[in-house]
Formats: structure tokens, C-alpha cells, sequence
DNA sequence: CAAGATTGAGCTCTCAATCTTG
DNA sequence: CAAGATTGAGAGCTCAATCTTG
């Protein structure tokens, strides 16, 4: 990455990237906080659950949540930890291997998922969708899972 | 934001908001990581010596600075901090107001500045102009302007 | 020894309380 | 009392070290 003899971002380049920098800082928080006021639970634990309900039999390895949500597996423990203490979820020995732990999302952690998901999709709606025209939506999906790709692998170890 | 008979997201949305949401986790991790890995300079710090060389007198209150990087007045005294401690800026009392004070880009931090910035232009030119089709460009600062305008005044009090 | 998960220590930020000045 | 800045405490994550099993 360290580049020599590289032409500076032109005008518009400068402007769209300045502002795509300060969406990425502003709308997480504003989301989280969206959460916060509405549901009392943080993103994190929000988009574990929502992992964790997408998964077959509602559950999966602790290295796969941490990987789908791009924690390490530290931070993916500790996460976990509240979620049990909640009663959200439940912490399964992995019988084929031995090493291994299941989350697994309880029948409350499903329930207190369905209720916290409309707050959640009006948040995604009013700051995001709202503002996207249908024309400009392959353009951003197209975007945004590029700069995922090359950007995906970086420092959870 | 607790509105209630909400439509859920068409594939089309669900597919860009999922890429969306990964991407403003990933992305500045990546920045991060690519910062430290050739400059060990942190992206917030980076920031800051940023908007302080393009402010008139290469000063900024600190208030300002806060605001103009989403962060607390808390958060921004601590980075200041540091930024001092490795001599690339300075603290200013404000004689026009005794309770306000300047942080100032010493000749240190311009230069450090100067010789980080290639770096980082590389790591955002590789992470996301890479990706972005000329013609998408008008399309990418028009919904990342959107959403911070309405996610702007969130948290930071 | 390698892989999955956890634990201890530490970093960076926020919130709430405080100090100082207008 | 309000506003600008800082300080103390704490939340939430990472990194490095550790424990356990393959």
C-alpha cells in the first residue's frame, strides 16, 4: 500500500470520498443510538442475533459468528457472555469436536429479536433507504461489495 | 423511529444494505490498519492533523475540532493529548474567550502529516476509487451526503 | 504442534461530573 | 447559570497469552 508517485483524488472524487468518510463514522453510531433509545440493545448484539436466526437450527460456531461479523473471537466471547447473561442465548459444547462451542439463540433471544426488528428497519429505512433512488441502488450495491471484498480480510486474526 | 406497519427491505435494498452495513464496519478497519502498518499513525489522529492543516492558521478550537470530526469534546481532548505528547501539535489558550483553547499543527506535525498522506491516499484509492465506476461516482457522494445529513447530529453531545 | 475458545491486560472512546471563565 | 475544556470511571473492543482438545 505504500504507493509512490500517486495523483491526488480529483475534485469530485475528494468530495464523494469525504463524505462516504463521514458516513461510515455517522451512521453506525446514529443506528446504535436508533437501537439504544427504541430497544435498549446494542448493534452488535442486535446483528448476533440476527446471525444466530438466520443459521440452521438457530445456531452457530463461535468462529463463525465472529467471522460473519467481523469480531475476533475475543470480542465475539464477550459478546456472547452478555447475550447468555440476557437469556438470549445459550453456550452448547460442540459434540463432533471437542474444541468447540455452539451459540445458540434461545426461544426469548428470538422473541426479543422480532420485537427489536421494526425499530431497526425504520432506522434503516429513514437514514439509509430513504435517501437511495431506485436507479442509484445497483450502483451502491455494486460499490459496497467491492470495497468489502478488498477490504474483508484485514485484521481479525 | 418506532414506527410500526413498516414494508421490509425489497431484495434488491436488503442485498445493498447488507453490503452497506458490512462495508462501514470493514472499511475503516482497513484505513486503520493500512495507516499503521506503514505510518503507526492511527486513523483519528491522521484526521486531526488533516483538519487542523487546512484550517486558517493551521489552529483550531478544540470544540471545532471535535465537531468536525464526530467526536466528543471528551474524546478529542485525549487524542490532543497525544498528539502533543509526540510534539505534532500544540495547545493554545484562547485570549479572546480564557475558556476556549487552540490546538495548533506544529511544523513537526505538518511534515509528519506530509509524509504520512501518501500512504493513506494509496490505501483509499486501492480500498475504494479501485471500485467506483466514473459514472457511479455523482451517485456515491449523493447518498453518502444524505445519510450523514440526517445521521449527523447524533450522539455527540 | 495447530485450532477453537477463553482470559488478562490495555487502548480508545463515551458519559457524567468538575473546574474555570463569561 | 451556561459554555468550553478536562478528568474519572466505565463500556467495548483488540492483542497476547493460556487452556483444552485434535
Amino acid at each position: 500500500m505504500g504507493a509512490t508517485n500517486l495523483k491526488p483524488l480529483s475534485p469530485p472524487e475528494e468530495v464523494a470520498w469525504r463524505a462516504l468518510a463521514r458516513a461510515v463514522i455517522v451512521l453506525p453510531r446514529a443506528l446504535e443510538a436508533d437501537l439504544m433509545a427504541a430497544q435498549h440493545m446494542s448493534l452488535s448484539e442486535y446483528g448476533v442475533l440476527t446471525n444466530l436466526s438466520e443459521a440452521p437450527y438457530r445456531r452457530l460456531r463461535m468462529s463463525e459468528l465472529a467471522s460473519g461479523r467481523n469480531l475476533t473471537p475475543a470480542g465475539m466471547t464477550r459478546i456472547v457472555d452478555r447475550l447468555v447473561a440476557e437469556g438470549l442465548v445459550e453456550r452448547i459444547k460442540c459434540e463432533e469436536d471437542g474444541r468447540g462451542a455452539f451459540a445458540v439463540l434461545t426461544d426469548a433471544g428470538f422473541r426479543r429479536l422480532e420485537e427489536a426488528y421494526p425499530s431497526h428497519l425504520a432506522s434503516v429505512r429513514a437514514r439509509v433507504m430513504e435517501h437511495v433512488d431506485p436507479g442509484d441502488l445497483a450502483a451502491l450495491e455494486r460499490i459496497m461489495s467491492k470495497i468489502v471484498e478488498t477490504s474483508e480480510d484485514c485484521p481479525q486474526k
